[in-house]
DNA sequence: GCCAACGTTGGC
DNA sequence: GCCAACGTTGGC
């Protein structure tokens, strides 16, 4: 029987495609990357709760159009992202030490890329999806829960 | 490229 | 602890 601290949870994760695209993520070993970079609190804090198993929507943002292109999967749970202690880096952070790094990642990988990429608007349009994170007015989350009733919805469609 | 929304910073 | 200024995100 399934509980709270067992259930699989969902979420959504933010990449620019230019950045990081799906297929960066096909083409990563193991079809795995370390999700480095984020730096919002909130993001990290999704971050760490996300356990080996649940399940993550792949979305583009800032690309025309934006939408979720697939499916990864949580496969290691929090820790520390080096690359806030790197200068060199574009998301370094001076106020990141190796006693407190304050910034952590997961590891993802690809499970599934829809056949339908499913583009903002047309989640606009679809009643299951409303009061969903992703498409309230200013949200800017880079890391963000999704509900499994929103889950069913956005992989129903994207299987077509 | 614009700009609304939001988070962070820093003076007080 | 308030809040104005500033920087960033991200849709359009």
């Amino acid at each position: 029987m399934p509980n709270a601290t067992t259930a699989r949870r969902y979420w959504l994760v933010k990449s620019e495609p230019d950045c990081f695209s799906y297929d960066d993520l096909l083409a990563s070993p193991k079809q795995t990357t370390c999700w480095s970079g984020v730096r919002n609190y909130q993001a990290r804090n999704f971050m760490r709760d996300m356990k080996k198993g649940d399940g993550v929507l792949f979305y583009y943002s800032s690309a025309e159009p934006p939408g979720v292109v697939g499916v990864a999967e949580v496969v290691r749970e929090a820790y520390p992202d080096g690359t806030a202690r790197d200068p060199k880096d574009d998301h370094y952070d001076p106020k990141s030490t190796e006693a407190n790094p304050i910034w952590e990642m997961v590891d993802i990988k690809a499970v599934e890329r829809f056949d339908n990429f499913l583009p903002l608007n047309d989640l606009r349009q679809v009643r299951a999806l409303e009061g969903m994170e992703l498409l309230k007015r200013g949200s800017r989350l880079s890391v963000q829960p999704v509900s499994a009733k929103e889950w069913e919805t956005i992989c129903r469609m994207g299987r077509g």
